[in-house]
DNA sequence: GGCTTTGATGTTAGCGCTAACAAAAACAGC
DNA sequence: GCTGTTTTTGTTAGCGCTAACATCAAAGCC
C-alpha cells in the first residue's frame, strides 16, 4: 500500500542534506556526533535522517577515514562458548562506530600469535584486541607494541602499565558469590582455584579468602586448585566431597568446572542443591545447559568487546593526533546470577 | 635492518600495477578470478602481488561494487556453541568475497523475525543467511521474498523450493555413528530422538532406523523422545537405563542430550564407556569440555557458514543480472568424531 | 567603525577499488 | 596486405563518505 519500488536505492548522505536543507558534511558532522553544529541544524538533520531511515554505508565511510577504524581481533578457540557473545559485542562496537573488524584465528602461542599480529596489521588495523587467553600473553603485548599499533586487553588484570585493558571486579564478584553462600546458612564452604597463571585465577581466590575471613565461625583449609577444564573440577569436587567433614557448598572458579563438580555430586547420589550447592563464574552457555542450572556471576561478555572496541578507536585516533596515549581501564559491572544449583545449608549441619 | 618505515602505506592496487607493468584494471581482474586475462600476464601480477605482500581494501571493494556483497545473518541464541563457529565461518566467507556482513539478533518468534529481516533489508542487505533455527522457519523464508532478497538456510532440508540451502547428510551420519556401534558389538542401542518440528531430527532416526533393521539380532523398542536441551537428555537415557534390558549404548541425537545421558548414567554408578557407550551429534563444545570427552559426528560449522555466504554472494549477483534465479542445496562433508564415550560392548551381553 | 577572533557551514578533492565502455593487440580469412 | 572478429588491456568515472581547507556570519575589542 505505500511506496515500494526503491529497494535497492539505499539513502545516502547526500538523501539527507537534501531533505535538511544543509550540505552533505554537515550531516556526516551530526553522525559523527561532533560538536560544532548549532543545536537547531542538529535537529533538522535528525529529522530528516529518521524520516529517510538513513544509516551510514560503514565502507564508504572506513575508506574515506583513510584505514582509521579498522580494528583487529585475535582469537584462539572458535568453540569456546564465550567467543560468539564476544564477536557479536565487537561486531556492534565496530558497526556503531564505523570500523571495520579484522578477525584472525591463532594458536595460544608466542608463535601463531606472532604471525596473526602480523597479518593484523598488514591488514590495516590500527590496533588490536586481545580477548581472555591472549590478554595474557606477555609476548603478544610486545609484538603490537613493536609493530607500533594499539592494544586492549579483556578480561584481565593490567599486564603492562602502557596497554589500556577491559575487565570486571574479579575480586568483588567473587566476594559476593561467596556472601551469597555465606546468607544460604553455609559455612564450610569448597573452593576451586584457576589456572595458576591467569590474573582472574588469584583475584577470585582472594574474594573468596577474603569474604570467607570476615565470616565468622568458619571452615577454613577447603581449596583444591584446578586448571578451568572439566576434568579438574570433577577430581578436585572429588577431593573436596571425599573430605571427613565434606562442605556444603563448592564454588568453582569457572562454570567447566563447577560442571564437573556437579558431576562428582551426581555420581554420589547427592542432590543439587538439597545437599550441596554449587556456584560457577562466567555464566558460559553450559551453565544453563545443565540441570539444575547454575548459580553463576555474568560477565558483560559483549558490552566488554564492544567498550573494547571503542576504546581501541578513540585510542588509534589520539595516537594519530598526537604521539601521545593515555592507557585506561575501564571495568565494567558484572551479575551474580541465581538459578537451581544453590540453595539453604542442609539442616543439622 | 630491513626498510621499516612505511608501516602505515598500506600497498594499493595502483603499487601492483605499478610493479608489474599493467594497468590496475588489469590488477583488479586478477585479483577476482576474472577469466580474460593472458596467462603470462596473470602470473606477472601474481608475482608482484606476492612480492607486495597486497591485499585488497575491503572498503573499498565494497564501496566500488556498489553494495553488491551486503549479506545479512540472523541469529538467535549467541551463547550457543556453535554460533561462534558459524560466525567465524560467515566472516572468512564475506572476507574473501568482499562482502559485508551485517549482523541481527532475534528472538526464534515470528514477529521477532520479521522485525529483524526488515532492519537488515532497509541496511541493505542484497541476501540473508538463516542458520538453523530460523531455517526452520517457514515465515521468515516468506518475509525474505516478500522483501525480495534471497535467502540461504543452513543446516536443514529445503523447506522451499525456492530457497538455497546449505547442509549435511544428517541421514548418512547418523546411520555410520549407528554402524560404529554395532561394530563395536553392541546389540541393544538406545536412541534420542531430537524436537519433533526440526527437519535434522527426523533425518537422523531415519539413518539410525534403517541401519539397525540391517543388522540382525538386534533389539528395537529403544527408542525415546527428545527435545535436544539436557534435561530432556537426561531424563530420556534415565528412562533407557531402567528398562529390565537396559542398552548398552545411547545414541542421542545432539552434544546436549549426550551429556544428559552421561549424568543419568554417572548417577547410577555407571562407567563410561565400561558399561555403556554414549554417543552424541554436532560436535559442539560441550562435547570436549566434559569428560569422558563424546563420541559424535562433526558438522563443518565454519565451512557451512562461509559456503552459505558464497552460495548467498552468487545468488544476489545472478538475480540482479537477470530476473533468473537458481535455488542449490549444497551438501557438505561431515565426520565422524571417534573419543572416548563410546567402546566395545560389555563382555557376557 | 574597522579590526581580529570565534563559530557554523560549505567546497574541493580523493580514499582504493571496480563497472562500463574504449582502445589496442592478436588472430582469422580472403 | 586488408577488413572483421575475437581476445586482452587501458581509460574514465564514480561508489558514499570525510579530512582539510575556504567561507561567511556573528561577536568582541580598541
Amino acid at each position: 500500500m505505500a511506496e515500494q519500488r526503491k529497494r535497492k536505492q539505499v539513502v545516502t548522505i547526500d538523501d539527507v542534506a537534501k531533505a535538511a536543507g544543509v550540505s552533505p558534511m554537515t550531516v556526516s558532522r551530526v553522525m559523527n556526533g561532533f560538536s560544532g553544529v548549532k543545536d537547531t541544524t542538529r535537529e533538522a538533520v535528525m529529522k530528516a535522517v529518521e524520516e529517510l531511515g538513513y544509516s551510514p554505508n560503514i565502507a564508504a565511510r572506513s575508506l574515506a577515514r583513510h584505514g582509521s577504524g579498522r580494528v583487529g581481533l585475535l582469537y584462539s578457540n572458535p568453540s569456546a562458548g564465550y567467543l560468539s557473545q564476544f564477536l557479536v559485542g565487537a561486531l556492534d562496537g565496530a558497526q556503531a562506530a564505523g570500523a571495520l573488524l579484522l578477525i584472525e584465528k591463532c594458536a595460544p602461542d608466542p608463535e601463531s600469535e606472532k604471525a596473526a599480529i602480523g597479518k593484523l596489521v598488514a591488514g590495516g588495523a590500527g590496533g588490536v584486541i586481545l580477548p581472555s587467553p591472549h590478554a595474557e600473553s606477555y609476548s603478544a603485548q610486545s609484538e603490537l607494541k613493536a609493530a607500533g599499533v594499539a592494544a586492549v586487553a579483556v578480561s584481565t588484570g593490567r599486564l603492562r602499565s602502557d596497554a589500556s585493558a577491559v575487565r570486571i571486579d574479579d575480586f568483588a564478584a567473587a566476594a559476593e558469590m561467596t556472601r551469597h553462600l555465606l546468607e544460604l546458612g553455609h559455612r564450610r564452604i569448597g573452593f576451586i582455584k584457576g589456572a595458576p597463571n591467569q590474573t582472574a585465577s588469584a583475584e577470585r581466590l582472594l574474594g573468596f579468602e577474603t569474604e570467607i575471613r570476615n565470616a565468622e565461625p568458619v571452615a577454613s583449609g577447603l581449596i583444591e586448585q584446578g586448571d578451568f577444564t572439566y576434568r579438574s573440577g570433577f577430581e578436585a569436587g572429588d577431593r573436596l566431597l571425599s573430605a571427613h567433614q565434606p562442605p556444603t557448598a563448592i564454588f568453582a572458579s569457572n562454570d567447566d568446572m563447577a560442571v564437573g563438580v556437579l558431576a562428582a555430586a551426581h555420581r554420589r547420589g547427592l542432590d543439587v542443591p538439597g545437599q550441596l550447592s554449587i556456584a560457577g563464574f562466567d555464566d558460559t552457555s553450559i551453565a544453563t545447559t545443565v540441570w539444575p542450572e547454575l548459580t553463576t556471576v555474568r560477565q558483560p561478555v559483549s558490552d566488554m568487546a564492544e567498550t573494547a572496541v571503542k576504546m581501541l578507536i578513540e585510542e588509534i585516533g589520539a595516537r594519530r593526533r598526537k604521539g601521545d596515549r593515555d592507557p585506561a581501564e575501564r571495568m565494567l559491572p558484572h551479575a551474580l546470577i541465581v538459578r537451581d544449583s544453590t540453595g539453604p545449608a542442609p539442616k543439622g549441619d
